[in-house]
DNA sequence: TTGTAGGCGTTATCAT
DNA sequence: ATGATAACGCCTACAA
């Protein structure tokens, strides 16, 4: 049922081996065989069998995408960059999630390195441990982390200090002065770079950091936005608020305003991080650091296949810049 | 480098064949070779190699998934579905899209099939043709859709007549009469059937269906729900508007509506189909449809298994229904 | 220019 | 219970 090279062999009166080399463009083949051969791979409809091809050059031409979870939209836009820039190329995109998982990403991908299912990763994460980019750095398998900076490892990420200050920047030449700050206890380094930016630029500015008008949030929801929202009422004078947890806490927390009789932007101001869809949803539409999603996915798989083919050595950072939007909500 | 079976067998004075099976659990043998080989597979740190054994055995252990386009918050949705399901199970899966390249579907399926790259395919497609998915049924590998039924084929779906139905006696119910409906010339079968349950319902109620009350959009984005709020305002008497289109047309219509100083849901009822996450955000909140997403990709991933490992035969159809989710929007 | 032969790492069938 | 051996389908020296 499964035509092989043997079987166009046999057929065009050749060997196998020969076969193979037209299958793959090999020079040094007369005219004359190469066209009766590939007439016959056409009749007979022939493809090569990937598996065995991977077996004898020791190449599986796919590539691994490892994401912790597929449930951000985060990871699915990165996802939607690799996709899209991967169409013109040779390898496959399989993918794999840890959430729930016994495995650890590190972990993960040790196998699938030894498994020799994959020749290179991308690992979409921005809280994985440096102690778990380690095994990433010694297998011999190429591989790059997305979202965050790698020390001895490739990276793709974003300038989230500069984002948060651009934000921060912005609120405070409107005026204000009591700036809250909410930020995500589980988020990772991200949310921790973009306070960075904010507790920069009031500096800059000659602000003080006042702790209590920092807070952090569980997860980036409308939930948790509406929550902390309460609590920043609770404290006296804050007239705007920058929200490195993400879209959605910001847009709680405008909702939460609104049904509390709080007009935004006039009596808080509110910038959020990320510019999800729902950003133009809410009114006021909400004014928001963008990331660069789509390129981070562009420039990681490019980068990887350039690792795997050898095209390029030693260790690359590429930091992306955010983009600062301006909408209604501040 | 890297440590294959006869490694372990010449260390533990076997032959690779013995390993081999002590690796995959094989029965008939003795204790103490089989704690021998394990004790030295975990020293080398042994993993198999997944493409020798692919080779071997005839099966890759993978599973593709054709979407036409990751952008779709559809498609990804169902993808989480399947991946999240796809935790425990000893299958790999491997991504494909067709958007912009030279391979139909159809095509692409068949490539893989032949090339032995998958054991499945889950095809995640409302618009695929029924000529593309006769290719599907022909191959000898499994195969199914998701959002669409297939003849032939496998499949899971949604009951959209049903869904649509349930808007349509909804807004009947609540006293409205001239109500429009917003469909969509691009997405295919989906928005067919919705607005066919729009037509039952109405005459179920004995309320003609008014040509002139049906419209028509290009894509599910707020500019087009912007673009048919006009349109449907040049038509007199339109006190509630059910969009098949999707939910971003219908935020789109809210929207507009509000700029223009029509109330929702007093002025004009709205109600969307999907059940995005910007379902929420928008205000009033958009009252909808909802669709089971995840559900499909969970009963697609395990009915292709299934299928894969002989478990079942035949055609199977798994119909879903659509949840009403009555918000502030109708 | 083409054929021969061996190997890639596993599994599977038969002996032993 | 274990070993020999062939086979999976393709690639690649090397020989002719």
């Amino acid at each position: 049922m499964t035509v092989t090279l043997k079987d166009i062999a046999q057929r065009a009166g050749v060997t196998s081996a020969t076969v193979s080399m037209v299958i793959n463009n090999k020079p040094n083949i007369s005219e004359s065989t190469r066209k009766k051969v590939l007439k016959i791979a056409k009749e007979l409809n022939y493809y090569p069998n990937v598996i065995a091809r991977g077996l004898a050059t020791k190449k599986s031409n796919s590539i691994g995408v490892i994401v912790p979870n597929l449930a951000s939209s985060f990871v699915v836009r990165v996802l939607q960059g690799i996709k899209s820039t991967n169409r013109d190329m040779d390898y496959t995109v399989q993918l794999f999630d840890t959430i729930g998982q016994k495995e650890s990403e590190s972990q993960l991908f040790q196998r699938l390195a030894r498994e020799r299912r994959i020749d290179g990763v991308v690992l979409i994460s921005s809280t994985v441990t440096d102690e778990d980019l380690k095994v990433f750095v010694e297998e011999s398998v190429p591989s790059i982390v997305v979202a965050r900076k790698g020390d001895k490892l490739d990276s793709v990420y974003v300038n989230n200090v500069a984002g948060g200050m651009d934000a921060t920047d912005y609120l405070i030449k409107k005026g204000h002065r009591s700036i809250a700050c909410v930020t995500s206890n589980t988020q990772g380094l991200p949310t921790m770079e973009r306070f960075d930016g904010y507790k920069r630029s009031l500096n800059n500015s000659g602000i003080p950091l006042r702790p209590e008008l920092v807070f952090a949030v569980e997860d980036d929801t409308m939930k948790s936005g509406v929550e902390v929202f309460k609590r920043i009422q609770e404290t006296q004078g804050v007239t705007a608020v920058f929200v490195p947890a993400g879209d959605m806490v910001a847009i709680g927390i405008i909702k939460e305003a609104k049904r509390r009789g709080v007009i935004v932007p006039d009596n808080l101001a509110v910038v959020g991080f990320d510019d999800l869809p729902a950003a133009e949803v809410i009114e006021p539409s909400l004014t928001t650091v963008r990331q660069p999603k789509l390129e981070m996915g562009d420039y990681a798989i490019n980068m990887i296949v350039d690792k795997i083919e050898g095209r390029e050595v030693g260790i690359k950072h590429k930091e992306l810049q955010c983009k600062f939007i301006i909408r209604e909500s501040a």
